[in-house]
This record gives C-alpha cells, sequence and structure tokens, in this order.
DNA sequence: TCAAAACCTGAAGAATCCTTCTTATTTTCA
DNA sequence: TGAAAATAAGAAGGATTCTTCAGGTTTTGA
C-alpha cells in the first residue's frame, strides 16, 4: 500500500477509535507505520490532511447520488424519491464507522466548505432529475427540492449519530422516507391531483 | 451577576467566537472576568463545565417543546404538526448564535448522552400529543412519530449549520416542514382516506 | 555503476493547555 | 467583633501537540 494511502487510512481509523479530539500526527503516522516526518512529507500541516480525508469521502459521495439521479430520469417520481432516499443510505451505510467517525468530525470550519460544494452538486442532479419526471410536473421544484435534500442529509445524519441501528437494519429509515416524499411530491404535484 | 452565571455565558461566547476548539479555561475565565481558580472552584475540570452548558441549553429546548405538546392535546393533526415544527424552530432561532455554536460543539461524545436523553423526552411528549389528535387515529404512531422528530431535529441541524437564512427568515422552512408532516401524517391515518 | 532525487526517520524546539496549590480577600454568623 | 468558611487570584508544574530539521536510506535513470 502506498504511504499516501495508508495515512489516509490511518486518519479514518484513528477517527473512529479514538474521535477527532486525539487525531493527532503522531498517532496517524503510528497506525500508519510510518514517521511523523513522512506525514510531513506529503501534507503541508494536519489540517490539510484532515481535509483531504473529508473531501475524498464527501466527492465519493456526490458522485454515487449525482450517478443514481442521472440513472432515474424519466422515471415516475415515486421511483425517483426511492431511488435518491435508497442510494444516499447505501452509501452512508457501507462503511457505517467511517460514516459516524466522519459525522463527529464535521464540525470543524473546514469542513462546511466541502459540506456545501458537495450539497450543492447533490442538489444540482437531484433537481434535474424531478424535473424529467414521466408522471407529473410541479409548481415550486427549487423548494421542494431543496427541502427534501435538507430533509435527506439532516434525518440520516440524526439517525446515525444517535446509532438508531433499527431503523437501519430493518430498512425502516428508507421505507419512511420514501413515504414523506412521495406524499410531500404528491402536495406538490401541478396540476394538483383532486383529493 | 452571579460568578456560575458569568462563566456560562462566558463559555457560550467563546464557542460562538472562537469554535470549540479554541474553548479554553483560560479564555472563559478571562471573558468572564475571574481567574481560572475560580473557574475551578465550581466545575472539577473543562469537561464539567462543558456538559453543563450543554445540558443547561438543551434541557430548555425539551421543556418549551413538552409544554407546546401538552398545550394542543386534543386539537386537529395538522394544528398538532405545526405547533411541534414551529415551537423547535422558534426556540432554536431565538438564539441563533447560540444554537449554531452548540451544534458545532455537539461531537464531543459526552453531549451525546444529552442529546439522547431530551430527545426520548420530546418524542415521548410528541407521541402522547399525537394519540389524542381529534380527527385521525394513527396506525403505526410510534414508527411515524420517531421519524418526524428525526426529521425535525436533523433537518433543522442542517439548515442553520449551512446557514440557509432565507430558509428561516421568510418561515419557508417552517411552512414546507409543517405540509410534508401533514401530507405524512395524513398517509398514516386509520382508517385511511380515500384518494 | 553511481550520483541525484526522492523518501524516510525520530529527536527536539516552541507553543499551548489543563489543573493544582499557595496566598489573599471577602462573607458569614455566632 | 472576630474567627471560620467561602471565594478569588494567578503563577507554575506536568503533560501534550504540531512542526521542523539534520541526517540516513532507497529508488531512479542516465
Amino acid at each position: 500500500m502506498n504511504t499516501v494511502e495508508a495515512i489516509f487510512e490511518a486518519t479514518i481509523q484513528v477517527l473512529i477509535s479514538d474521535g477527532p479530539g486525539d487525531l493527532t500526527t503522531t498517532r496517524v503516522a503510528e497506525r500508519a507505520g510510518v514517521s511523523v516526518g513522512s506525514l510531513y512529507q506529503y501534507f503541508p500541516n494536519k489540517q490539510a490532511l484532515f481535509h483531504a480525508v473529508n473531501e475524498r469521502y464527501l466527492t465519493m459521495l456526490a458522485e454515487r447520488v449525482e450517478a443514481a439521479c442521472l440513472a432515474h430520469r424519466g422515471a415516475r417520481y415515486a421511483e425517483m424519491a426511492d431511488a435518491l432516499v435508497s442510494t444516499y443510505i447505501a452509501v452512508k451505510i457501507e462503511r457505517r464507522d467511517v460514516t459516524i467517525a466522519l459525522y463527529r468530525a464535521a464540525a470543524e470550519v473546514d469542513v462546511a466548505e466541502i459540506v456545501e460544494a458537495m450539497s450543492q452538486r447533490i442538489e444540482a442532479a437531484s433537481q434535474a432529475m424531478f424535473t424529467t419526471a414521466s408522471d407529473a410536473k410541479f409548481a415550486n421544484l427549487s423548494t421542494v427540492n431543496v427541502m427534501m435534500l435538507n430533509v435527506l442529509c439532516g434525518t440520516v445524519r440524526n439517525v446515525f449519530e444517535r446509532d438508531m441501528s433499527e431503523l437501519l437494519i430493518d430498512g425502516g429509515l428508507r421505507t419512511q422516507l420514501t413515504l414523506m416524499f412521495c406524499t410531500y411530491l404528491d402536495a406538490a404535484k401541478f396540476p394538483p391531483s383532486e383529493a
């Protein structure tokens, strides 16, 4: 394994086992099996390393969601909602420990910028998808779309941070969130469905 | 002002201006206009101070939500949803800087316990309220209720941390979240409304 | 082959930070 | 009033941490 790769992985492992408060250059180097000096050969400082790890993870997340949105253009809106929710949760659940570790570390000001950038990528991809829904047009899609993504990201984070395993393993979160989005989208449909 | 009170307020101010990473006993004492020695007269260590500040804030939040839930028993479920959303957002928006500062500081393991305890208080109060809805019974209220609160807490946090001012000032967050809950509750109603 | 470049090492400097402890001041209350 | 208790002050100890640097080892490529 590459030295840089080892450092990346070690950073995540330290984050998982010791938390962001105990993420020290010494510990990362030790875990990566290299010296502190080597670490500073590739990263100008601790902050840069931390930034890189977060950027990598969030970029991967954004790409996966973008791909899913692209793949569901022209589908029915209920399928779109399910795809969005399912993909997002799937990525997050794939490496649960990493997900939780990075959620905890997200407090740093530095990370906020990355989160913002990736949020906008995802929002754009999602909105582009819903615009092509085969069975509905939406009145104020922009607002609705922003809401859904805030709800999706926020709720998933909350569930992970509270470690509500039941909701994750039995798919309850996915099912309920999809249902919620479907009813919400239905209400935003244009022209409105007669009730 | 009390010394303890001054220390509490100073802690929040340091959290707001310098962030949780630079929350030092020296800085807090300085800002509070007391010596470090005095700080340690009231709190055994920095952690305890931090814990106390968070507990105080979250307890207040829980109490306000509980009161709102109690006040809306027997109402229509749409009104309940609005009350829940409105109250929660109102409390969070009242002192926006404090809200944001504590969100950022919530990464500490110590805080997770308090968050969990308060979440359960709020969940219980909310469920008790929705049980008394005058215009509907809900099939699996427990699941629906847990979902709504995760969505509420998660989404609001997301919006604050991303600093999406538009959604807060024009009431868009409140309106949309309430609408989403109403459509969701409507789908969970028993017996189901004919579509 | 062999010099230059790249890479690695780990001790040490410089800067903080948490916490304690001794001393001083103020308040309590008998 | 006056002594005991409570409160306050802030310098200093002890422990970490980030980062640099001088000097080795390995790889490259001509």
